[in-house]
Formats: structure tokens, sequence, C-alpha cells
RNA sequence: GGCCCGUUCGUCUAGCGGUUGAGGACACCGCCCUCUCAAGGCGGAGGUCACGGGUUCGAAUCCCGUACGGGCUACCA
């Protein structure tokens, strides 16, 4: 699969798009990974690539199995699919950094027998010293290279002494900066001086961060590097790597990063920060997925609703924006509701379902025997939530039965009242025509009789009812809720609200 | 401290030198609808385009400073 497109040099060269997403498992997956990862997937989606995924697992201190298996459930949550990763294999792999130990000992081998790196001996103390000696003095902080100027006999003295050592990089010396094309961020200029010969193999021989990522994009033969901002300063020294390795570098898109509403980044303080959380709080992934789209990145500054079909079929990271973006949990809330209005009553049901299970209102089986009945709910409910969270909450009164929790102050405001009792016997008297069709017209049309005959405001009377039958001064609306309680239960709650009427 | 990056309504953004008296969305306000709450319809308020200099006939758009914010500056990733 090829594809023309712009190189750093501004030439048009054929290229296979390949683009990955490289998560740490130290946690669950974030809103800003999330995004990170959507992006890439439409990236390569909308270009005809391959879209992988890698496991950045090195740090044993923090990542578990566990964390991988949680974000790779959330990436499917959120319907984005690879092409390769540890779960669905591939050419390149193995996916998992914690299982490429080898190919790193390999690249660095090559590395020695090319001269592009040195052993080090310095301690880390030393190291330490003369980085605080050299800020007093406001200079160049980093690794002044003495290691680089030893003998080298006297290098092979030591490292046959056994002496510990890092491997560093063998900076060229000749250079005046580093320079890319960032796709988002534009041309990049990096002094030199501000780059050290940095460790590429620590002392107890594991590789750091800035040469694992380079040997694996690399080798899997990554073309395009979309990440977050973060990263940005590391890009040089990653070009850098890669010129040691002797490969051209992939071109490089960074991502800014998200914000939290304090104008700090997003994290666990705000509350909900990973694409679990929203799950659970019953956001659909076509809502959060959508929302993340446009939460950087715009089709065409007017539309603000799209399927992952438009996504893929739009997505350009000439439309990246390079500001840091603020979270607005408000917008995410609104178009979860869209998307609500736009599920149907069956897939409401099914999204709903764990919800009922999880509160006790109801059981699978109860839903299956009754499924139109909670099918029905759905048109009442959908506009009066944002989110499958809150559907309980305002459903609750339709499963009593005969009786209802009665709100003290709705009661005190809407039953209290004088002419609530004659109300209620005047309602009482009317559904007791077993002859009444029990649909939401007749109820209406029947009950709507009340106010002329009493003499009392519709709303005065549709609130006594409303408190009543569902307890509550707000509800779902009357007529329609009475014919989901049933002709029984309604009848039921009217006799048990005359104690508290006046 | 040094280096890199960013700065358009409260928020997400459109805008890539003139058709912009800066457009859309969320939130907000009002009206309509109405059995409550919503939803919906209509309308409104909200931005001296961070600030200061340039360049230009003309700048939100290009250049340079300043301020503020973020990132990197680790034998973390």
């Amino acid at each position: 699969m090829f594809q023309r497109f712009s190189g750093n040099d501004g030439s048009l060269m054929n290229q296979t798009i390949r683009v990955r997403f490289a998560p740490s498992p130290t946690g669950k997956l974030h809103i800003g990974g999330a995004r990170t990862a959507l992006y890439n997937w439409a990236f390569a989606r909308k270009n005809g690539g391959s879209f992988v995924l890698r496991i950045e697992d090195t740090d044993t201190e923090r990542s578990t199995p566990e964390n991988t298996a949680q974000i790779i459930r959330s990436l499917r949550w959120l319907g984005l699919s690879w092409d390769e990763g540890p779960d669905a294999g591939g050419s390149y792999g193995p996916y998992l950094q914690s299982e490429r130990t080898a190919v790193y000992a390999a690249v660095l081998e090559q590395l020695k027998a090319r001269g592009r790196v040195y052993p080090c001996f310095c301690t880390p103390e030393e190291l330490e010293a003369r980085r605080e000696a050299a800020q007093a003095e406001k200079r160049y902080s980093g690794y002044d290279r003495s290691c680089r100027a030893l003998s080298e006999a006297e290098v092979a003295e030591r490292l046959a002494r056994g002496t510990a050592h890092t491997w560093r990089l063998k900076l060229p010396l000749d250079r005046k900066t580093v320079d890319f094309d960032d796709l988002v961020f534009g041309q990049i200029s990096v002094p030199m001086e501000q780059l050290d010969d940095f460790i590429l193999l620590r002392t107890d021989g594991t590789p750091t961060y800035n040469f694992v990522v380079c040997v694996d994009d690399a080798q899997m033969r990554i073309s395009h590097v979309i990440r977050g901002d973060d990263h940005l300063s590391n890009t040089p020294k990653q070009i850098l790597v890669y010129e040691a390795m002797d490969t051209p570098p992939p071109a490089f898109a960074h991502l800014s990063m998200i914000l939290g509403a304090d104008g700090k980044r997003l994290s666990k303080r705000h509350g909900a920060a990973s694409v679990e959380d929203w799950r659970e709080e019953g956001y659909l992934s076509d809502a959060l997925v959508n929302y993340l789209a446009l939460l950087g990145w715009s089709l065409d500054g007017e539309t603000s609703i799209m399927s992952r079909a438009t996504l893929t079929s739009h997505f350009s990271l000439a439309r990246v924006s390079r500001n840091p973006a603020v979270f607005d949990p408000e917008k995410l809330a609104w178009m979860n509701q869209v998307y609500l209005k736009a599920l149907g009553a069956s897939a409401f049901v099914d999204a709903w379902e764990p919800y009922l299970v999880h509160d006790g209102l109801a059981t699978a089986g109860d839903i299956a025997e009754r499924r139109a009945w909670f099918e029905a709910v759905y048109p009442l409910v959908v506009e009066r939530i944002h989110t499958l969270g809150e559907v309980d909450e305002k459903t609750a009164y339709l499963f009593g039965g005969g009786t209802v929790a009665l709100d003290e102050e709705s009661v005190e405001k809407c039953l209290e009242p004088e002419g609530s009792l004659a109300i209620l016997e005047a309602a009482l008297a009317l559904l007791g025509d077993e002859a009444l069709c029990w649909d939401a017209e007749a109820l209406e049309a029947t009950l709507r009789t009340i106010p002329e005959l009493l003499g009392l405001k519709p709303r005065q009377v549709f609130q006594a009812l409303r408190v009543a039958v569902c307890g509550n001064r707000v509800s779902l609306p009357l007529f329609e809720s009475m014919v989901l309680l049933g002709r029984d239960a309604c009848v039921e709650r009217l006799e048990r609200a005359r104690e508290f009427a006046g």
C-alpha cells in the first residue's frame, strides 16, 4: 500500500504509511493517550496505512499485564482496530518491549562496532556534582564528555576490569543544529549545544527510552510518529540516534497536551481521566471518540457531530491544532446525549441493562421478558439524561409497583395544598371506569377534565397527581408514566397519597 | 538558568494578507412550546484576535521583542 506524501525535505516520495500507538501499561488508558491512539488510527485508516500497537512495558516496577489488558479493552471499546500488536501478531514483532531486549542488545553491538557509542565510567554521584556545578555557573549542564576522551587502552583496561559503565551516544561535534519539520508544529531547530552524549544503555544493562523508541520505530518501519508534545524536545535526540543507526528518521507529528479546567495537565485530580472511567459513568464510545476527535482537530470549523467513518475519510494532520486544549466535560455530556438520542430503543436497553442490574431495579431475565416495556421508557428518558448512569435515578419510581417513595418537599409543595384531596378523588373516580382505555392519549383526555371540574389550574392538578404517582414534582411525562406503571399500581399510589393530601 | 513550543468569545475551534463590522459548537440569558423537568424552535449577550513594535496601500493572518503558560534539560517513559 503506497501513498504519496510530502517528505521532510518537501519532496514527494512513495512510502508505506505505518503509525503506532505505544502506551506504557502503568495505569488505565488516559484521555490523552486515547486521543493520541485515535489520531494515529484515523491517520492510518485515512491513508490506507497500518496501525501498530506496541506496549512499552520496560518499566517493570509499574507495568502490569493487567494494565496492558485493560488498555487493549479500552482501545477496542473506542472502536479502534490495529493491524499489528501483542494480541494481533504481525511481521515486525514482538510488540511487547519487554520481549525485545535481544533486539536492543544487537543494535547496541552494531553501534559499538561502528564507533558511534562509547562507554562512560562516571558514577551517578560524579555526574550529579558536575551538573550542579554547571548549573551554579549557569553553564549547560549536560554531560561533559570526559569519558569520550579516554584512550583506547584505558577503555580496554577498565572494561577488562569490569568497571561499572554506561554506553553513551557519540554526538557529531561538527554540527550546529538538529532540524526537522514537524507535521503539526512546523520547522523546529535545536542547537547542538543543548544536546549531550546521552545514555543509551544503563549500568544495569537496560536500554533507555530514547534508544528503544528509535530501535522499535525503525525496526517496525514506522513512517510517522504521532505522539504527545511532551516528546517534542526529545525528538532531536532521537533523530541523532537514527543517524547513528544509519536509518532515515520517520516523520514526526506532535500533539499538544490536554488540560483540565484549571489549565493544568489533565489528571485524576480533574475527575474521570481514563477511558474506563467515562465508560462506567455511562458515556457512549461514539460520543467520546467524536469529542476527542474535535479536541485538537477540526473538520471544517463548523461540524461537531461526525462518525468514525467521517473521521477516517477526512482526518488530516494539517488541521491538528498546536494549542493545548482544555477538556470540557459539559460539551462531552451534551454530545453524549446527542448520541443517546440517536441510539434507538433496542440498543439503549442493551446499554442500560448493566446499570439496571447493578442498581437492583431489574434482572437480565426481567428485561428479556418485558423487553417492550423497557424500550418504551427510552423515548421518555433519553431527552432528560446525558449519561446512562443517570437513567436509573430518573426511572426508579417506575419500579415500585403500588408504592412509591414520596419526596418530602414535593409533597409539601404539591400535595399538601388545599384541593389536592379533591383532585385525587376525582382522578380515582375517573380511572375507576373499567372501560377507560389505558393509553396516554385516553388518560390525558380523561384527566384533563379535572381542572375544569374543580375550577383549578391544570398545573396544580397535574402536579398533585404527579407527586402522588411519581413521588416527585419532577418526573418523566405523567400520562406515559401511568401507562408504564399500569392501572393497579396507579390506583394504589393515588389511594396511598390521600393521607398526605390537603 | 538554558533551549524548544504555544497564546482568536468562559471552553473547543474556523480563519492561513483584502469578500471578517472575526464564523460555528458547548455553556449562559430571553422568548415560544408545555402536565413538571427536559428536548425542540427562535433570538441575544459574549472576542480592543495576550501585549508592544515593525513590514505592507491593507495584518488575527508575515517579522522582532515582552509577558504569561507548557515541555525538555535524569543511568523516567
